[in-house]
DNA sequence: ACTAACTGATACTAAATTGGTATCAGAAAT
DNA sequence: ATTTCTGATACCAATTTAGTATCAGTTAGT
């Protein structure tokens, strides 16, 4: 049981690609061949991006796309949100047997606990905090390379 | 976005119905019609938790299902792992742009912390809790209709 | 012994979702 | 003009999900 889709999974991978070269434009072309990622569903999935305001884009020759806005700014819950709708847990069934009514529902309640918990997480972790926790990771690792 | 699927949303439903009738048998079709459930559907549903341990079924004319066990060692998780395998928040894809080696890459690391969470949540609801708020609950609503 | 009420096992299906491709139109730089 | 880019959108195959159907075997009651 994945939780995160490849949508999701491409988008982030994106955002943090394209948070790391601040100020300059990638094409969408060299963005898919950076990354490994088919072009044409990056091409949609940064489509997607733009429409919500997490990208901005320029057309024509030399053009592309780059982030709208300060990498901290954006959370990994608004890039679920965008290609796989609010985190739901159970979708409500109103079910006589169990719940007679929909405020005292068990099920829901303890649903709706994780429910909040998860989508809480996935807001702190923000692509700026991706980014630093990669380049820290990357510095350590030259270290190493030097040591030996 | 829903991270649970029918099956397992049956199966937790089921579970608690089972739980509330201690000691006696239930069959597959009288399950089905209290709760509303498919009857062959719920019949798949009930062997998977057979063959997983946590229901018991007797053979024949008077059988039927029962909880296996105590409906405080049935873990929501259990029944998650079974019907749709250990939540993975995303499957790792060892890209080599983003992470060098698996042991330090940054959205791994992330991921597994909030699937970590995820998943001990999960394990802490048990079905014998959520029958214990079910009843407290029902009383509670008794209780306003006396004073009606 | 017969029958009705059950479970075990498993094959099948329609519809939705997922992951990906292809195309065409229009904008900007050279 | 031509090349390089985005915008919009239609299409597609594979998988998953939710549900149905069937047949064989077991047990209880008569
Ligand atoms: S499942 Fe929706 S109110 Fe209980
Ligand atoms: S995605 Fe698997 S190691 Fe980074």
């Amino acid at each position: 049981m994945k939780v995160l889709n490849k949508h999701t999974d491409y988008a982030v991978r994106a955002l943090i690609a394209l948070g790391m070269k601040p100020g300059s434009r990638i094409s969408a072309k060299t963005l898919s061949e950076e990354q490994g990622i088919p072009y044409q569903f990056l091409r949609r999935i940064l489509q997607e991006l733009i429409r919500n305001g997490l990208v901005s884009s320029k057309e024509g020759a030399g053009g592309g796309v780059a982030l709208a806005r300060d990498p901290d700014e954006i959370r990994v819950r608004d890039v679920i949100e965008i290609f796989q709708g609010s985190v739901q847990v159970s979708e409500c069934m109103f079910r006589k047997q169990l719940c007679s009514n929909r405020a005292n529902c068990v099920l829901r309640h303890e649903i709706m606990r994780i429910e909040r918990m998860v989508n809480d997480e996935f807001a702190k972790v923000t692509v700026g905090k991706l980014i630093a926790d990669l380049k820290r990771v990357e510095e350590a690792r030259a270290g190493v390379q030097v040591q030996e």
